[in-house]
DNA sequence: TTGAAAGCGCTAACAG
DNA sequence: CTGTTAGCGCTTTCAA
């Protein structure tokens, strides 16, 4: 392994102080043209790279974001964190990914680890059931909710949607259309999504008329496999015409057990999923869906993130919006 | 901002030397019972955690590793990153992602930005066209080149896919059902996956006894948009009746394209894509791929990584798939 | 225009 | 068992 390449290294190579050298790296205006110009010559020619760690034991800020989410397969966190890491690598940030999988436990590790390398900001969407992130934690870093917001997490920036006039609509829709047996998947109420969806449906379902029975409404902690199975049983057991879902991974959980219907079966089914990843457009002649604006969630995101005096409470809400690319009658 | 949390503030705190603190904190045993309870509660009931940064410049290695790849949408290269940052979060390090857009001076600023906070491990699919990298960056960080190999990085491991057995199966399938008219959609031969795959489609060509023409192979720079294009033209102007995909993002660029057709030509045509997404499933009663074993070549990269003593230029090849979901006779 | 000293948090190597 | 010193790479402050 090569000595690495550092100020002293430099300095004493070309016979000077390593301070002389810090301040020709760091265009300070006090140094001769002369040794500047030798010393920026010579630290190309060896590629020097200034040491970050050394920046942050002075207390510099470390330009390091945690970025926590449940994963990064399904389209939308995907899109979000494409869009996220685009952005911070032309600012100049460094994007470190943690998966949490919704669980508390991986949530808390990982937000020791990014307290250790002295995360400037955590971007987090908050696992259902985790605790308070200690209050340590959040003198420390930035953070930033998205989606998701648990009370617990005081002086926290949130950043997130607000879905009640498209869940509302789409579920109209189905009405109009005959549906009277409609079933909704979603989070439970221990998160403000779950609980502000679920109200959005109960609205929908008022307003066209419907009366709300609580058969057909299936909470829980939101997964692939919660999706899947529930919607099984909409369609299996309870007879249901038409599914709703209320969140990204339950859309595509439910999608699944959607696909395996008998053809005979899911040409009469109407399915609204959340979130619009590019395939939904190739399903199924085209998946009705709750699309997020994904991309304007990040910016806003980034933007918090570069804010230098930011609120303490920053709170962003971005609107859904119910595409409709045909639903079957009843 | 409250005082950080250090062993120096703790042994204040208690009225001991910082070193006690440490070697308490460090499991040494050479602390005696009584003070090490008092400093782990003390240092527990603070929220302490130890500074990355104080361990890095003291030469300990820093757990992070850099993660280089074109985007995170495409599946494939999501399913990666999934995979490996779960892997990495488990084996305590830190995954960075920095994504190239396939553009080389982006990968360059990547490679500059891990290398200031030291990263152990660059995990990169190299960016066609791109440098060499600099030996002093070589020197100082392990460097796993994924899917593609660029010549000139030196003393790199590789993990990468043997896809020629499958492509040439389904070039052979395709003739079997009587296409003659077969277009390819891959990267150029300036990469080594580009020139292995179109060696692959020819030899399948060869096999099946179809005259290899060069006007049905497109190649150039991969990217979603060039997939796209070059499968439109195969469609409109060069009356192809089926399609093979030589990468991840011209497979979705090509089944843009393919979606695009009226229903009569799209049930005429045959698909063949690159990588395996869920959602190929459900598109079109099924669409055929070549599958690439992408868990398998995650967990490769990790063992690599955490390899305590890496042979210099660790090689490893996985098989790829003909996945045949039905195609059409010509 | 240049240099020397000090200190950020941590541990190895010595001294008690 | 516990404490002191020194040094990792860098910049701020003070001195020449």
């Amino acid at each position: 392994m090569a000595k690495r390449i550092t100020i002293k290294s430099i300095a004493q190579d070309l016979g000077i102080s390593h301070m002389t050298v810090s301040r020709a790296l760091s265009n300070n205006p006090n140094v001769s043209k002369a040794t500047r110009d030798a010393i920026l010559a010579r630290a190309n020619e060896l590629g020097y790279v200034k040491s970050a760690a050394a920046s942050a034991m002075r207390g510099d800020t470390t330009r390091i974001v945690g970025l926590l989410l449940p994963n990064i397969v399904n389209e939308f966190y995907a899109r979000f964190a494409n869009t996220l890491a685009t952005a911070c690598g032309q600012n100049g940030l460094h994007l470190i990914i943690h998966l949490t999988n919704d669980d508390p436990q991986a949530e808390d590790r990982a937000i020791a680890r990014l307290r250790e390398v002295q995360a400037m900001a955590v971007v987090m969407v908050p696992s259902p059931g985790g605790g308070d992130l200690g209050a340590a934690h959040l003198r420390a870093m930035k953070v930033v909710q998205l989606i998701r917001q648990r009370p617990s997490i005081r002086q926290a920036a949130a950043v997130l949607v607000n879905d009640r006039d498209a869940i509302a609509q789409a579920v109209v829709r189905l009405a109009q259309l005959g549906h009277r047996s409609i079933g909704y998947i979603g989070a439970d109420a221990g998160l403000s999504s779950g609980r502000n969806r679920l109200a959005a449906f109960q609205q929908g379902l008022a307003t066209a008329g419907i009366p709300v029975t609580s058969e057909h409404m299936h909470t829980g902690a939101p997964s692939f496999a919660m999706g899947r199975d529930h919607a099984r049983q909409l369609f299996a057991s309870e007879g249901a015409t038409a599914i709703l879902c209320g969140g990204f991974e339950i859309s595509n959980g439910a999608l699944n057990a959607f696909m395996e219907l008998p053809e005979a079966q899911r040409s009469q089914t109407a399915f609204v999923g959340y979130g619009d990843p590019s395939f939904y457009t190739w399903i199924n002649g085209g998946l009705s869906t709750i699309r997020v604006p994904v991309d304007r969630l990040a910016h806003q995101t980034l933007a918090v993130l570069t804010d230098p005096d930011p609120a303490d409470e920053a709170y962003f809400n971005f609107g859904a919006e119910f595409v409709d690319r045909g639903l079957p009658r009843a």
